[in-house]
DNA sequence: TATTGTTATACTCTATAACTATA
DNA sequence: TATAGTTATAGAGTATAACAATA
């Protein structure tokens, strides 16, 4: 465990720039920004969810998810029905539109990381997978437990 | 080129967001956020240069430099200095305040580095250092050379 | 004419705090 | 008391457009 990455922090930073500009830009047209894009995303895998839901899986605020939702449901890329159990809750229902559009963005994104892949074996691919995911992972864990170095309340 | 890494973009996010999240959440007594971290470490890095160049290797607009760096000339971090040659542009330095600063957020950023990779070897971290390389560069590529399902000026 | 850098203005994303309604 | 969601407000980052000074 001698080789430390120089620079990983812009490393990484400058390669998910990169490819959330190409994606923005690939999309430009569709009126969504990348945010909500992602949050769509989550949408259209997971089947409609609570905004409470969509926060725990953006890692983001509730107050945040308030924001998109509420932009996103104006130009009529998803519905918030109420939830039939908890009047409080509201359920965020993708609509007909989102869902029309949701293959064509998808076979983009296909083609956009075919392209930021170009010239990366399987083997390479599946080792950068799997340490983006340990990545996440040791970072997750560590904000969970703070180090020593740092003050807990 | 079987393997196609599914969610890539999301990967990249969560890991570049949650790299610079622990950094800014260690770093946040200098009063320093994490934009201005970035640019301080290109001036540290490769010296007093103008607004201009600082743009180019932050890849974002001469503006955005600009406010950079006002907030962070105020609080003493940088001083903008006249140049020798040209008159209009001027030349970014980092104080003394920053330098002092310095190798103790580097080995923050050590430290943070070393607990985001663990459990990853050597050789991993070799091929994750160079797919993240070569994905910026590819994704560069297609800036400079759009592809025919985007339309060029 | 082109370049460096700015001001004015505006947008998106995100957040804290205080609040409503409901559980 | 706790939770789902909101309003009010604010900050960071980024951008376009118009402009100044200088090359």
């Amino acid at each position: 465990m001698t080789y430390r990455i120089d620079r990983l922090g812009t490393l990484l930073q400058d390669a998910s720039r990169r490819l959330w500009g190409r994606f923005e830009h690939r999309t430009a047209d569709y009126g969504l920004s990348a945010a909500q894009w992602r949050l769509m995303g989550h949408l259209l895998r997971e089947g409609p969810m609570t905004q409470i839901a969509l926060a725990a899986l953006l890692d983001v605020e509730p107050i945040s998810v308030s924001r998109l939702t509420d932009r996103m449901e104006q130009q009529g890329w998803l519905r918030r029905e109420a939830h039939p159990e908890d009047r409080r809750a509201r359920i965020v229902v993708a609509t007909a539109k989102a869902c029309e559009v949701a293959p064509t963005v998808r076979a983009l994104v296909d083609g956009l990381y075919d392209q930021a892949l170009s010239g990366l074996s399987d083997e390479e691919r599946r080792v950068l997978h799997r340490a983006l995911l340990k990545i996440t992972e040791n970072l997750q864990a560590a904000e969970a437990q703070p180090s020593s170095s740092e003050t807990p309340k």
